[in-house]
DNA sequence: AACAAGACCTGCATGC
DNA sequence: TGCATGCAGGTCTTGT
């Protein structure tokens, strides 16, 4: 579920969630995610308040009072919820975390490639997870000249480039699709060969493209007392994205879009884009 | 050094 | 209906 835009609007209901809030109790019902919970986690939780709640790329920072940070990923499958005490609980919902003010905060996750880990704030910058991520694409110095240096000299095919998280953090594969066809720009050509206005153009699609997507979750936030990505996804209509075969949104059925929306593959991923407007 | 491919794990849609 | 197959929003590790 979840990419730059679904993580950010998770935060946003958590911030409003926790800040100022402690938790009575936290349960992990398994010892692992991903990755085993690390050692004393639901007890060196326990008691603290929760000071701030952060977005880092695709990871959640909670930061709590005794200069702690609660790192959270949501992997595929991730989900958080929030809701008054007891909150229904379901097949997979692997953490559960009780505030002092009433709400259950549950995390659920069926794949379980998500992860929970806690770091001292000190060394945050330092987490193995964090170190190596890119610029983060919504940041007021990522424009066109950024980009066009981060991608000059890559052989990679473009959608790739935009896709490693050492490079640009938080864009997944279907903002990827998305912001390729706004722009303009083949997923295949060469992430070298764009620069200048490309570049720019590029740099405008993505902050659009993720723009309107964490709107769009934050709209509904207001109405659904939970932090959930999933309304954001459900709400958003994608131009390109699992949309193979179906007329692109810009080509209005002309003859030569006659195939529509294209699939391909691209080191394992699912590309979509329309070949008639995507050069 | 850079890149592709496989691995992790479960659920769901599709087709026979 | 049952079963096999392929695919899914991420990223870490291994192999070329």
């Amino acid at each position: 579920m979840p990419e730059l835009p679904e993580v950010e609007t998770v935060c946003r209901g958590l911030r409003s969630a926790l800040v100022g809030r402690r938790f009575l109790s936290v349960e992990a019902r398994r010892p692992d995610l991903r990755f085993p919970f690390p050692d004393g986690f639901a007890a060196r939780l326990t008691g603290r308040r929760v000071e701030r709640v952060d977005r880092r790329a695709k990871y959640i920072l909670i930061g709590l009072d005794d200069a702690t940070v609660l790192l959270i990923h949501l992997g595929m499958s991730g989900r958080v919820v929030v809701a008054p005490r007891p909150i229904h609980r379901d097949a997979h919902q692997h953490v559960l975390f009780r505030t002092d003010d009433g709400q259950d905060v549950a995390y659920s996750d069926a794949r379980r490639f998500g992860f929970m880990d806690l770091v001292a704030a000190a060394d945050l910058g330092s987490h193995p997870r964090l170190i190596s991520l890119g610029i983060e694409p919504l940041s007021p110095e990522f424009d066109g000249s950024r980009l066009a240096g981060l991608l000059a000299g890559r052989k990679v095919p473009l959608k790739a480039a935009l896709l490693d998280q050492r490079l640009i953090a938080g864009i997944g594969n279907i903002y990827a699709c998305e912001a390729l066809f706004r722009a303009g720009l083949s997923p295949r050509r060469l992430a070298r060969t764009v620069s200048g206005q490309r570049a720019d153009r590029l740099a405008i699609a993505i902050r659009q493209v993720l723009g309107e997507a964490i709107a769009a979750g934050g709209s509904s936030l207001r109405d659904y007392v939970q932090a959930s990505g999933e309304l954001g996804y459900f709400q958003h209509r994608w131009a390109v994205y699992d949309r193979e075969g179906e007329v692109c949104p810009g080509c209005n059925g002309g003859p030569a879009c006659i195939d529509g929306v294209r699939r391909i593959a691209q080191a394992g991923r699912s590309t979509f884009y329309c070949p008639r407007r995507q050069r």
